[in-house]
DNA sequence: CCTGTACTGTACCATTCGGTCCAAATTAAT
DNA sequence: ATTAATTTGGACCGAATGGTACAGTACAGG
């Protein structure tokens, strides 16, 4: 039983906020204000919980992979075959660009690319990230192997990044302000290639 | 015959080197002295030359898409094959794995991610860039086409903008630090996926 | 009830942000 | 040489930046 007042926010719905907020609006896009107004922590709760924007801004892109691997997984476990889970995240990515007027595309890219690499810190959060995926995508491909729906002797590893970098490039897209049909097709496209 | 003091600098070249800054480091990760810097201008001189940072920003990125189409066209043009021209883009920024520890990757998908779709004049330099860039890549596989090495039912438009989100696709593999070889590896399947 | 602990809001900090203004300097045309 | 045009550096601006310090307050255990 820890001693003293005891906290008036949640912690973890805090920085989910945070993240939402990163997502959106990416590191230096977002202030330090945004991030009071998001989580509606005082700024002193704030920098007491975390320490920095730079620290909050780690756990939250840490928290973002968590989350989307996981879910990510489940999916696939849920999936009726490996084909389906690809076809489903792709088509996910599309979907975007009819629901949104502004998509957030996927935050690892995002901070990928406002990073670049000048931070080591974040570009290790981002290559692990990346790298966790590209694994989910390369073990639906392995399933849809031995569905018989994507042929035996293609490399599932590389067909895994095949479609990370796929997934990326449709949000690319979506980005671009493209149709969502003329984005559909391309998910056509992707996915023939697999055959 | 232009009156009183002439300029001391080359507004093409300042606005290249501003081009450059943004391009590494976005729009709010460039601050004005930055600006100043990369220009080497002083404030005075800038803000007469350009009126605001927003300004020369749409600027910088209006040049941006000037010069890669320019370049892009001139490449088909010069290329053996469309067949070529097309593995050879992709393999350029492929090859940007191995030459830079700090990818810029593409000026306009950068700035499409930064901003989303929050500013409209941004979003409408973007998104015809992207149209610009993805008739290209469509005129690309029109020629593969007529040489044989693409088949003729296939949709080059849709091809184009396969192309198109491939290549972005590929970028993110760079940024998220994959090897040179295996990020080339999903050049091949890209390739192999317009037979 | 009292004490110790930890949270809260607010005032405050130096720095940087994008941007303006102006007097001095420089040059071309007359 | 004078004048008109135009650039130059530097002083200055208010606002916002990320971050700190502190006094007051609420709560748990003794």
């Amino acid at each position: 039983m820890s001693i003293g007042r005891p906290l008036e926010y949640d912690p973890a719905k805090a920085l989910d906020a945070a993240m939402e907020t990163f997502w959106r609006c990416g590191y230096e896009g977002t202030s330090l204000n945004d991030l009071l107004i998001a989580t509606g922590l005082s700024k002193s709760s704030f920098y007491h919980a975390f320490n920095s924007k730079h620290e909050i801004f780690q756990r939250a892109l840490t928290r973002y992979c968590d989350v989307l691997t996981e879910r990510l997984r489940d999916k696939l476990l849920a999936s009726n075959s490996g084909w389906d889970f690809i076809e489903s995240v792709m088509m996910t990515a599309v979907s975007e660009a009819r629901e949104s007027d502004c998509p957030r595309g996927c935050m690892i890219v995002n901070v990928a690319t406002e990073f670049s690499n000048r931070d080591a810190r974040i570009g290790k959060l981002v290559t692990d990230g990346v790298k966790r995926i590209t694994q989910i995508f390369s073990a639906a491909v392995k399933r849809a192997q031995k569905e018989g729906s994507i042929p035996a002797e293609k490399d599932p590893n590389l067909l895994g990044r095949y479609l990370l970098s796929s997934l990326s490039g449709l949000r690319t897209l979506v980005k671009a302000g493209n149709s969502h049909t003329s984005i559909a097709g391309v998910v056509t496209v992707i996915m023939a290639s697999l055959k």
